[in-house]
RNA sequence: GGGCGUUUAGCUCAGUCGGCUAGAGCGCAUCCUUCACACGGAUGAGGUCACAGGUUCGAGUCCUGUAACGCCCA
C-alpha cells in the first residue's frame, strides 16, 4: 500500500484488502463478502457515469419510474436486471451507455399513503390540514422514504448513472411539464370537458382505469316496476307537457295504482327492471328496450313514470345497450352513473345525464328527498320506499364485479365530472405511424398490436386529478363577458398580462356556452368575439407557461394579478403519467431554448404548494439532450404499454419530432405457482432483498434473466424459507439454480484454473505498465479509472516474481483437439449470445452461457485437460509442484485462462459481482492473456471489451481490429478474438463423448447390479474393447488416454478385428465423422464375466432393439412414400437414407449381440 | 361481449425457416464422500406436444374449430 500517493489509503485500496481476505479462503462463493466492495469500486471508479462522447455511439435506457414511496418487488428485480444486462453489454461493446434512473411522485398512491398515516397518527383529514400543510407532509415523507428504492436498486448491482437521478416533481422535470401543457393548450389540444369518470368518493378524486381492481362482491338484484304512462293525448299528465300541479299529481297516482293493481298487465301497465344499484334510479333518464323485441314494439316512444322522483322518462329502443335475452329485456338507463348508459346518453340526447352524487358520495340536490344521504343509506331508503309503494317484485342474491379503488379500497362510483382532457385524435395517429413504419419496434413483436389497438380508439386522455400532490394545473379561470374581459385588459393587471406576452407566455381559451372555443392570442382573435353578445357570460381560461414565475421580476406574479381580478387557479393537479410521458426528454433538460425566461423571475414569490421541490441534480445541458436523445431501448411490462409507452411516443413526436426510443422490450409478468399475480394482500410476494440475503445478488439476477422468455407470464412457485436471522420469508427454489451456477463459476476459477496457473505474480516485468496491479488496488477516487489518465498507485509492487509459464502467441498447430473443440464451442456460444441479445431473448442468453460454462467447459474441457496438467500417470502429482511443464500443459493453461477470461466477460452483464471478483483475481495471476496475441487484460471487467468471434481461419493480426484504449486504462485492448467455429472438430468430439458416455453407462449398470447383489462397487471398468474401421480406429487411438481416463476404464483396446469376448456388455455407436460421409459404426465390448447379472444386459438390449425397430419402421415407411422422395429436398432425403442405413446396421449388430448373450 | 396470449416430462420453461429418434433446469431413481466443486460428479427413468379437423411428402411448429386458464379492453 506504500506506493499510494494519497495521504490516507484510499477506500478502494482498503476494499482490495478486504477482498484479499475473502479471496484467500477456499470453499463456496460467498456473495456477501464481495458485493458491497465491488459496487463501491465501480461507482467510485465512475463507470456508471455517461457523458457525451462524439467518438462513441450512445446507448440509452430510461428506467421505468418506480413510485417514490414504494418498495421494490420481484417485478422490479426482473425489469431492472434486464436493463442492467443490456446496459452492461453495450458498455462492454464500447458504447457510451447511459442508464437514467429516477422516480415518479405517483400522485394518488403517495397522497393516499400520507393521508392514511395522517388520519391514523393525528386523526386529521387533509381538509383540516390544508393544501400547503399536506403537501409539506408529503415532501417530508418523500425525503424520508424516497431514497429507499434507490438503495435497493444499488443493492441489486444496477449500473445506473446516479449523478443524473431525477424525480418527476423536481425543477428540471417540472419545466418540461409546464412547457408541454402550455403548448398543447395553445394548440387547442387541451380542453375542459365533462365526462364520466371513475370516482373515488373516499379520496375524492377521479382515478384512472388501471387504478381500479375488480372484485366479485355478493350483492342483490332488485326487481321492481316502473309504471307505464298512458299514451292518449291529455292523459299523459306527467309527460313533458304536464298540465297543472293537481292534474300531475292525479296522473302519478293513477299510474302507480294501475301498476300495482292485481289485474295489472306486464308491458301494458308496467315494466319490470332489475338492478344491483337501486339508488341510481334517482338519476334514471330512460328505459331502454331492444328495437327488434316484439314484446315492446308498442312501447317505443312512450313514457314510464320514474317512481320516487315522479318524472316521466322515455322508453327508447337501443340495440347496443340492451341484451334481449338478459332478464326482462328492458333496462333502466342512468347515464350519469354508468359507463354503458353514458354512451347511450350520447346516442340519445333526450336521455341526457343527470348527476345525483356529491364528491363525497352523498346524494345531491338532484336526488330530491334523498338529498344529503350517503349513497348506501339512500339505497336502503329507496328500496324501502319502493316496497312501500308496492312496486318491489323480488330481491335475489347476486354476485357482481365491482370496481374498487386500488388506493382507498372503496367501491368506485362512475360519476360525471368536469376534467381537463388531451385530444387524442391526431396525436394518436402520429404515434401509430411510428410503430407502423418501424421507427419504434416491439420485442416480442406481437405487442405492437396491443399498442395500435389502444391508440386506434383515440380516447381522449383525462389529465386532471383532484389531488394536491403533483404538478398543479397552470390555468386560472373566471366567468365573464367579452366586455368585462376587455375592461380587465385595460386595467393595470391586464396590461402586465399583455406585457408578459399574451402569445409567448400565456394563453387564453374562451369557452362559450355552446361549446365553441376561441384561443386568444392577439387583438385579432379577440375581435372574433365581437359577434357574440358582449354581455353574455363566457368561461375564460388563462394558461401560464411559467405559472409560478414573477413577471416582471420582483412584482406580483401573473397568477396573483389574475387572482386579484377574480380569476381562480384550478385546484387540480396533473395525472402522474403526464409527467412520466415526458421522461425521455424532460430528464435530458428539454426544453433548453424556451426555458430560460421563466426561470429568471423565480425565487422571490411565494411557492405554490404543488410546486417543484428541491432542484435535484444539476440540470442537463443541451449537449446531453442532443447526444443522448432519442434513447435506445425501453424495457417494461405489458401493463403500461398504453399508459406510458404510447404516451411517451406521443409527446416525443409532438415536441421533438423524434421517437423517444427505438426498441421496446416487453418482458413477462411473474406470477406465483398457481398463476396468480404476486401481491401483498395474497401474501405470495417475494422480496428481492430477501433473495439477495439467501442466495446473493448474482443468483437473483441469473434466475431473473432466465425468466425473460417470450411468454406473457412466468410462474414462480413460492416456498417459505427462513433467513439467517430467523425471519420467515417467501422464496423459491428457482433461485438455487442461480446460486449453484455462481458457485460453479467460483469453484472452477478459484479451485481449478487459478491453482493451475499460479506463480505468475509480478509479471509487470514483462514490461506492460499497470499489469500485475489489479484495478481494485488503484485509487479510483482520484480519477475515474476508466479514463485511465493517472498512473495507478501500486499496492503490490514488492511481490516476489515467480513464473513458470508464459502465455505466448499460439498457432493452430499448437492446439490439441480438445483445445480446438472448446474454442469452437466458445465461438458458437458467443455468436448465440449475440444473436439472442439482439432479439432481447435474455432467457436464452442465460441458458446458452449456463450450458457452455457448465457442460462444455467444466464437465468436458477441464476433465480433458487434466492429464496434460497433471501428467499421464495415475495418481499424478498436484499442479502446484510445477511438474506439468510440458508444452501441452502450457497450451492448456493458456486456453483455460482464455476461456475463463471470455466466459467472465460474457457472464458479466448477468452476474456482475462474481465475475468482477474473479476478474480481479485473474488479473493478479495472469495479467496478460490471449491466444494468437497476448495483451494485458483490462483492469475492470465492467469496462472490458465484449468478446468477438473471428471469421473462420483468420487469426487477427496486431492492430487490425485492436482497440484504441477507448474502454480501458492501459490502452492494451484488442486481439481478444477467439478462433472461429470448427464443425469438424465438434463432430469428432461428439463422437468421442458418445463412447465415453457408453463406457460410463456400462460402469454404472455394473455397479447398480452389484449393489443389488450386495457386492462391492468397482471404481473402474477393468477392460473394454472398441472395434471400428481403420480410419476411426486410428482416430480413437489418438484419444486412447482420454478414453481410459474419462471413460473410467483400466484398459481400452482399439482395433479393426478384435474378437468379441463371451458374456460382455455391448453397445453399438454411430460415429458421425464427416457431413455427408457414410456413418462409421463403432462397437464397444465390455467383458462382464463375474462382474454383473447378464439378465440386466439382455433386458436393456431388448428394449433398445425394440425402440430401434420402431424408428426403422417409421423411417423406412417415410422413404417408401413416393411423395416424400419426390417432393422433399434432396438433402433431406439423403440424410434420411443415411440415417436408415446406419440404423439398420446398428440393428443387425444389436440383434447379433443379443443372440450372443443367449 | 371484443382482442391478445398460454396449454410440450411430476414442476418451471425452451423448441429458430415445417425435416424431431421432442430438449434444459429442478424434482425423482441408482451409483460415487476419486484429488476444483455434495451449492458436486456419473448414469438412468420419465412425453398421446390440451382436444378435433385441415393443409403438406412430412405438423410440437402453419390454418380452422373446441375446451381450460391468464391478461387487456368494454
Amino acid at each position: 500500500m506504500g506506493a499510494c500517493p494519497h495521504k490516507t489509503p484510499c477506500r478502494a485500496v482498503r476494499a482490495a484488502a478486504d477482498l484479499g481476505v475473502m479471496m484467500s479462503t477456499g470453499g463456496s462463493y460467498d456473495p456477501r463478502a464481495v458485493e458491497d466492495t465491488i459496487y463501491r469500486f465501480w461507482e467510485e471508479g465512475g463507470y456508471f457515469h455517461a457523458r457525451p462522447s462524439p467518438d462513441r455511439k450512445p446507448y440509452v435506457i430510461d428506467i421505468p419510474l418506480p413510485n417514490v414511496t414504494g418498495a421494490l418487488h420481484l417485478g422490479h428485480a426482473l425489469n431492472n436486471t434486464l436493463q442492467d444486462i443490456l446496459i452492461r453489454h453495450k458498455r462492454m461493446c464500447g458504447h457510451e451507455a447511459l442508464w437514467m434512473p429516477g422516480m415518479d411522485h405517483a400522485g394518488i398512491a403517495t397522497q393516499a399513503v400520507v393521508e392514511r398515516k395522517l388520519k391514523e397518527e393525528q386523526g386529521l383529514t387533509r381538509h383540516e390540514l390544508g393544501r400547503e400543510g399536506l403537501v409539506q407532509k408529503i415532501w417530508e415523507w418523500k425525503e424520508r422514504f424516497g431514497g429507499q428504492i434507490l438503495a435497493q436498486l444499488r443493492k441489486m448491482g444496477f449500473s445506473c448513472d446516479w449523478q443524473r437521478t431525477r424525480f418527476t416533481l423536481d425543477e428540471v422535470c417540472a419545466k418540461a411539464v409546464y412547457e408541454v401543457f402550455f403548448r398543447w393548450f395553445k394548440d387547442g389540444l387541451i380542453y375542459r370537458g365533462t365526462r364520466l369518470v371513475n370516482w373515488d368518493a373516499f379520496l375524492q378524486t377521479a382515478v384512472a382505469d388501471d387504478e381500479i381492481v375488480h372484485e366479485t362482491v355478493k350483492g342483490h338484484l332488485w326487481h321492481y316496476r316502473y309504471p307505464i304512462l298512458p299514451s292518449e293525448p291529455g292523459a299523459q299528465a306527467t309527460g313533458p307537457a304536464a298540465g297543472t300541479e293537481g292534474a300531475r299529481d292525479r296522473g302519478i297516482k293513477e299510474a302507480l295504482a294501475r301498476a300495482i293493481a292485481p289485474e295489472a298487465k306486464y308491458g301494458v301497465d308496467y315494466l319490470t327492471i332489475a338492478t344491483t344499484r337501486p339508488e341510481t334510479m334517482l338519476g334514471d333518464t330512460a328505459v331502454a328496450v331492444h328495437p327488434d323485441d316484439e314484446r315492446y314494439q308498442h312501447l317505443i316512444g312512450r313514457y314510464c313514470l320514474l317512481p320516487l322522483q315522479n318524472r316521466a322518462i322515455p322508453i327508447i329502443a337501443d340495440a347496443i345497450l340492451v341484451k334481449r335475452e338478459f332478464g326482462t329485456g328492458c333496462v333502466k338507463v342512468t347515464p350519469g352513473h354508468d359507463p354503458n348508459d353514458y354512451a347511450f346518453g350520447q346516442r340519445h340526447p333526450e336521455a341526457a345525464a343527470i348527476n345525483i352524487l356529491t364528491a363525497d358520495g352523498k346524494i345531491n340536490e338532484n336526488g330530491g328527498a334523498y338529498k344529503g344521504l350517503d349513497r348506501y343509506e339512500a339505497r336502503k331508503k329507496v328500496v324501502a320506499d319502493l316496497e312501500a309503494l308496492g312496486l318491489m317484485e323480488k330481491i335475489e342474491p347476486y354476485e357482481t364485479e365491482i370496481g374498487h379503488s386500488d388506493r382507498s379500497k372503496t367501491p368506485i362510483e362512475p360519476m360525471l365530472s368536469e376534467q381537463w382532457f388531451v385530444k387524442m385524435g391526431d396525436l394518436a395517429e402520429l404515434a401509430m405511424e411510428a410503430v407502423r413504419d418501424g421507427r419504434v419496434q416491439f420485442f416480442p413483436g406481437r405487442y405492437a398490436q396491443m399498442y395500435l389497438d389502444w391508440l386506434g380508439e383515440k380516447r381522449d386522455w383525462c389529465i386532471s386529478r383532484q389531488l394536491w400532490w403533483g404538478h398543479r394545473i397552470p390555468v386560472w379561470t373566471r366567468r365573464m363577458s367579452v366586455a368585462e374581459f376587455r375592461q380587465m385588459l385595460a386595467g393595470p393587471n391586464g396590461k402586465a398580462l399583455v406585457a408578459a406576452g399574451a402569445d409567448a407566455n400565456c394563453c387564453v381559451q374562451v369557452a362559450a356556452e355552446d361549446g365553441t372555443r376561441f384561443v386568444y392570442g392577439d387583438e385579432a382573435s379577440l375581435g372574433r368575439l365581437r359577434d357574440t353578445d358582449p354581455r353574455a357570460k363566457l368561461t375564460w381560461h388563462v394558461c401560464l407557461r411559467h405559472p409560478d414565475a414573477q413577471w416582471p421580476a420582483d412584482e406580483r406574479s401573473i397568477g396573483q394579478r389574475l387572482e386579484q381580478d377574480g380569476f381562480v387557479r384550478d385546484p387540480d393537479v396533473l395525472d402522474t403519467w403526464f409527467s412520466s410521458a415526458l421522461w425521455p426528454f424532460s430528464t435530458l433538460g428539454w426544453p433548453h431554448e424556451e426555458g430560460a425566461r421563466g426561470q429568471g423571475g423565480k425565487g422571490a414569490g411565494e411557492r405554490a404548494p404543488s410546486d417543484p421541490g428541491p432542484p435535484g441534480p444539476a440540470a442537463p445541458t443541451r449537449a446531453d439532450f442532443e447526444y443522448f436523445f432519442p434513447t435506445s431501448t425501453l424495457v417494461t411490462g405489458r401493463g403500461i404499454i398504453t399508459l406510458w409507452v404510447a404516451r411517451m411516443v406521443i409527446t416525443a413526436l409532438y415536441f421533438t419530432r423524434r421517437v423517444p426510443f427505438h426498441h421496446v422490450h416487453i418482458h413477462p409478468i411473474i406470477q406465483d405457482g398457481q398463476g396468480r399475480t404476486m401481491s401483498k394482500s395474497l401474501g405470495n410476494g417475494v422480496d428481492p432483498l430477501d433473495i439477495i440475503e439467501l442466495y446473493g445478488t448474482d443468483a437473483l439476477r441469473f434466475t431473473m434473466a432466465q425468466m425473460d422468455t417470450e411468454t406473457q407470464d412466468v410462474r414462480m412457485p413460492v416456498k417459505p424459507m427462513k433467513l439467517p436471522d430467523g425471519r420467515q420469508v417467501n422464496s423459491s427454489e428457482k433461485f438455487e439454480l442461480g446460486r449453484n451456477f455462481c458457485n460453479k463459476l467460483w469453484q472452477a476459477a478459484t479451485g481449478f484454473v487459478f491453482p493451475n496457473v499460479e506463480g505468475n505474480k509480478g509479471s509487470r516485468n514483462q514490461g506492460i505498465e499497470g499489469a500485475g496491479t489489479t484495478a481494485l488496488e488503484q485509487c479510483p477516487d482520484a480519477t475515474p479509472a476508466r479514463r485511465g489518465a493517472e498512473p495507478p498507485c501500486s499496492a503490490s509492487s514488492d511481490t516476489e516474481v515467480r513464473r513458470y509459464w508464459n502465455p505466448r502467441p499460439l498457432r493452430r498447430e499448437d492446439l490439441a483437439i480438445e483445445d480446438r473443440w472448446i474454442l469452437s464451442r466458445l465461438a458458437g456460444c458467443i455468436a448465440e449470445v449475440d444473436r439472442r441479445l439482439e432479439r432481447y431473448q435474455v432467457s436464452e442468453v442465460a441458458n446458452t452461457l449456463y450450458a457452455f460454462f457448465w457442460s462444455d467447459f467444466c464437465d468436458w474441457y477441464v476433465e480433458l485437460v487434466k492429464p496434460r496438467l497433471y501428467g499421464q500417470s495415475h495418481g499424478a502429482t498436484k499442479p502446484r509442484s510445477h511438474e506439468g511443464q510440458t508444452e501441452g500443459a502450457d497450451v492448456a493453461r493458456q486456453v483455460l485462462v482464455w476461456v475463463l477470461d471470455q466466459s467472465l466477460r460474457l457472464l458479466h452483464p448477468i452476474m456482475p459481482f462474481v465475475t468482477e471478483a474473479l476478474w480481479q483475481q485473474l488479473n493478479e495471476k495472469v495479467p496478460q492473456r490471449g491466444l494468437t496475441e497476448i495483451k494485458a487484460a483490462e483492469e475492470a471487467l465492467i469496462a472490458a471489451r465484449w468478446p468477438r468471434v473471428e471469421p473462420a481461419g483468420v487469426p487477427r493480426g496486431t492492430g487490425a481490429l485492436g482497440g484504441t484504449g477507448a474502454l480501458g486504462g492501459t490502452g492494451a485492448l484488442g486481439g481478444m478474438g477467439v478462433l472461429a467455429r470448427d464443425f469438424a472438430i465438434e463432430r469428432e468430439m461428439a463422437a468421442l463423448q458418445d463412447i465415453i458416455r457408453a463406457l460410463r453407462d456400462t460402469l454404472a449398470r455394473i455397479n447398480t447390479s452389484r449393489s443389488a447383489a450386495k457386492m462391492p462397487a468397482i471404481g473402474k471398468v477393468p477392460h473394454a474393447l472398441l472395434r471400428a474401421d481403420e480410419p476411426t480406429a486410428q482416430r480413437l487411438r489418438e484419444q486412447h488416454a482420454v478414453l481410459e481416463r474419462l471413460g473410467r476404464c483400466e484398459s481400452v483396446e482399439i482395433g479393426t478385428d478384435l474378437a468379441k469376448p463371451a458374456e460382455c456388455a455391448t453397445q453399438v455407436l454411430a460415429q458421425p465423422v464427416a457431413a455427408g460421409a457414410p456413418p462409421a459404426v463403432v462397437e464397444l465390448y465390455v467383458p462382464l464375466r463375474g462382474l454383473m447379472d447378464l439378465d440386466i444386459e439382455r433386458r436393456r438390449l431388448t428394449k433398445e432393439r425394440d425402440e430401434l425397430r420402431g424408428h426403422i419402421d417409421r423411417l423406412s415407411g417415410k422413404l417408401a412414400n413416393e411423395g416424400f422422395v419426390a417432393k422433399a429436398p434432396a438433402a433431406v432425403v439423403d440424410q434420411e437414407r443415411g440415417r436408415l442405413a446406419e440404423m439398420q446396421q446398428r440393428l443387425t449388430m444389436l440383434e447379433r449381440n443379443l443372440a450372443d448373450l443367449g
